[in-house]
DNA sequence: ATTTTATGTCAGCCTTGTTGACATTCCAAG
DNA sequence: CTTGGAATGTCAACAAGGCTGACATAAAAT
C-alpha cells in the first residue's frame, strides 16, 4: 500500500501510441482467457461455472461475510447471485446462517466440501500465476500488480485494498 | 517480439507466497472489470454486448478475415459467432463478402457506421489504459505485458503474436 | 458422379446477467 | 406500541450469449 500511494511525480509525459495501447488491450483479453481457463475446466465437470467460483473465492476470503457484502465485490444484481449461492447451498459447499444481531442477514461460509473445492479452483490458477510470474521476474510482477491496480474503478480498487489488508 | 524469446536465464527462484499469487488474481479479477466497463456502458446504450465489441474489434483489427479465423481468435462456436455477426450486418455495421477463390468462406469488413462505433469504443478503451500507462510509468507497462503474455495459452498467445505482426 | 470435408446457418438448451414484485426484519416517529 | 419506511433476501420472468445437434451448400477427393 505504501509504493501506490497517490500520483507521485512520475508524471512522466509518456508518447503512448494508439498500438501501443491496443497492443495492452488485446493482451487483456487474451491473457484474461487464459487466466480463467483452468477454474473454467475443473468447473465444468461439476457442472458449475464461473459465477459460482467467484462466489466461493471471496466467501473463502471472508468468511461470514453478508450476502450484501458479496454483492457489491461482485457487482452483480442480488437476484443473479442468489441463484448461485441457492445452487451452492443445496449442493452443501456453502452454509448460510441467520445473522444473530440483524435477522435479516445471512452469513456466508464455506463447508468442507466448499473447502476442498476452492482449493482445488485456486490451487490451478496460482499454479498458472506462479508460472508466468516466475518466467518474468519480480520487477515485472511489480509492473504488472500497478497497471492493474491503476486500471480498477475506484469502488473496486477500494474493496481490492481491503482484501489486501486482511490477507497480510 | 524480441524481448520475450524464449525463457532465457530469468528462471530466478522466487519464493511467490499463495498470498502474493492470490493478490495477483484479484487484481486481475477486479482489473478486468474496469477494462471492460467503458465500452459496456457505450453498448449497453447501443443495445450491444461484449460479444458484438469482440467481434467488431477483431473485424477492424483484420479486415476481410473469414469467420472462421475469427472464431479461433475468440474460442467461441461459430453458432455463438453467427448470432451476434448476423445482428451486426443487419444494423449495417458489418459487411458480409463471399469469397471469389473459394465461396464457402464469408470475408468480413466494417462499413462506415461500423468503423464510428469501433472507433467510439477503443478510443474510450484506450482512454483508460493510457491513464493507467502514464500513472505508472513505462517500466511498469512492460511488466504488465510481459506477464499477460506468460499468462495466455499457447494458441492465444499465437494470435496475439499474428496481430502484433500485422499492426507494427 | 458420388462421397467426404469445410464452412456457415438455423433451432433449441443452459448459465448468468437483468428488472419487477414481494416477504421479512429492523428501526425510527408518532 | 404501532406503524411506515428502509434494508435484506427470495421468487418469477426475461435477455444475452455461451453450448450441441441437425442441416444446407460449396469444394475437394475418390
Amino acid at each position: 500500500m505504501a509504493e501506490t500511494s497517490g500520483t507521485s511525480g512520475n508524471e512522466t509525459l509518456l508518447f503512448l501510441t494508439d498500438d501501443q495501447l491496443r497492443k495492452g488491450i488485446e493482451a487483456m483479453f487474451f491473457a484474461y482467457r487464459g487466466f480463467t481457463a483452468d477454474p473454467d475446466r475443473i468447473l465444468a465437470d461439476k457442472g458449475y461455472g464461473r459465477a459460482h467460483h467467484r462466489a466461493i473465492h471471496f466467501i473463502n476470503r471472508s468468511p461470514g461475510t453478508t450476502v450484501n457484502n458479496l454483492l457489491s465485490i461482485l457487482g452483480v444484481t442480488k437476484q443473479s447471485l442468489n441463484r448461485v449461492l441457492r445452487t451452492l447451498i443445496e449442493d452443501g459447499l456453502v452454509e448460510s446462517r441467520v445473522g444473530t444481531r440483524d435477522k435479516r442477514e445471512r452469513h456466508l461460509f464455506l463447508t468442507e466440501a466448499g473447502e476442498t473445492l476452492e482449493s482445488e479452483l485456486s490451487t490451478a490458477q496460482r499454479k498458472r500465476m506462479r508460472a508466468a510470474f516466475r518466467q518474468v521476474g519480480p520487477d515485472a510482477v511489480v509492473g504488472f500488480r500497478q497497471v492493474l491496480e491503476a486500471m480498477m474503478d475506484r469502488d473496486m480498487h477500494h474493496h481490492y485494498a481491503r482484501l489486501r489488508e486482511a490477507g497480510e
